[in-house]
DNA sequence: CAAACTTAGTATCGATTCGAAACTAATATC
DNA sequence: GATATTAGTTTCGAATCGATACTAAGTTTG
């Protein structure tokens, strides 16, 4: 089996669960912003963050979620710190919607493979992902747990350990870390980065 | 890393790669028009086939082909055997416009994962497919290669084999094994559809 | 501090795709 | 031979696509 039969194979399987058109009430771009926006932590709950995870421009972007906002599933709210930024959240009703998500199907045959294998898959499409991202210099969106950015810290000896995004200087949560981030980066991928900068600037 | 999570990273990936609208002179649509065209046997270069491939309607499928009939990448003929049937192939042009799939980003990065990790995640894939096509009554496309309906004769001891596929009846040459094929079947999911006629008809 | 630039998001455009449904024609089934 | 199924096409309106132009807020820079 080639490599481009099983990159076939992956563009395939991600048609077959999440199709194209409309699926469920939903139209394809439908369902993958409800499960960006159910995923993506609260620095990435944004127009431009979801643009760069769908692969779009902005102002298609733009076009689903104001859709999704009148419609009751998305709510819309300004920043406080920067007055151009517009955060949006799942409502409850969003919520609801994607419980019956057509890509369950490809979920729940995930779950039926064996652990270790399982694993393995994840730790492959991780790889792949930030393999293609990177060509494409783009973001690769992965969680804070495995970001060069996380810092984590002892407040006290036994106690609770608090964690931070250095790069935004901003506190997370303990539950906060398995959330998508626009700002996701490996040591890998930000020392690349930082010499590509370095490079540029020179 | 959750089910769901894994199955958007496919979801993701796809994305990508491919994209979804115009990517180097050819939308999404027509560079899965053209890569399964490429893949497919002779049995499986219909609009109906590649439908089912593609998870679309056969109207537009037909669209899809049509246009890309009309600029050259794809021949029609009707079949002898059935005047009904239509099939397309890849005009040496389409041949040339594939040397500058998008998807290739992906295949290179597949190329550099180790080969036992990389066979591992083909396995996987395969097993995604066959498992949500079946949850979808569908298809899965695979090759004749692992295909219950192949068959096997040795012509004269010490010779070389000569294989024919016993659902369609017709010979198949060794390196038209690799090819896609709609009517590939695993033995597990023929005696699944078996099992499944059975108990409706009775 | 003001001009120039960048960034976040929105609006509008025509082209294309989507699914649904109606249609032709060839083949199966009864 | 009537009926049903299958292969492919056509047409329809709705929605998405990228491109482009736009507003407004923040940043850099001279």
């Amino acid at each position: 089996m080639d490599n481009r039969s099983i990159a076939q194979s992956i563009a395939q399987l991600a048609r077959m669960s999440a199709g194209d058109g409309h699926v469920g009430g939903f139209t394809a771009a439908q369902w993958s912003t409800l499960r960006f926006f159910a995923r993506a932590n609260r620095f990435s709950r944004t127009v431009s963050a979801f643009a760069e995870f769908h692969a779009t421009t902005r102002g298609t972007a733009s076009q689903t979620v104001k859709g999704l906002v009148s419609e009751g599933y998305l709510t819309r709210s300004r920043s406080d710190l920067d007055g151009r930024s517009v955060r949006f959240d799942l409502t409850e009703k969003g919520r609801g919607a994607l419980s019956h998500d057509p890509l369950d199907a490809l979920s729940e045959a995930i779950g039926k493979l064996a652990p270790g294998v399982r694993n393995q898959l994840a730790s492959s499409l991780k790889r792949l992902k930030e393999e293609v991202a990177a060509s494409r210099g783009k973001p690769s969106f992965g969680s804070c747990r495995f970001c060069c950015h996380l810092s984590c810290a002892l407040r006290k000896p036994g106690g609770e350990p608090s964690y931070a995004c250095d790069l935004l200087d901003q506190p997370l949560a303990a539950n906060d870390l398995s959330d998508l981030c626009v700002n996701f980066e490996t040591a890998q991928s930000n020392t690349a980065a930082r010499s590509r900068r370095d490079s540029k600037t020179s």
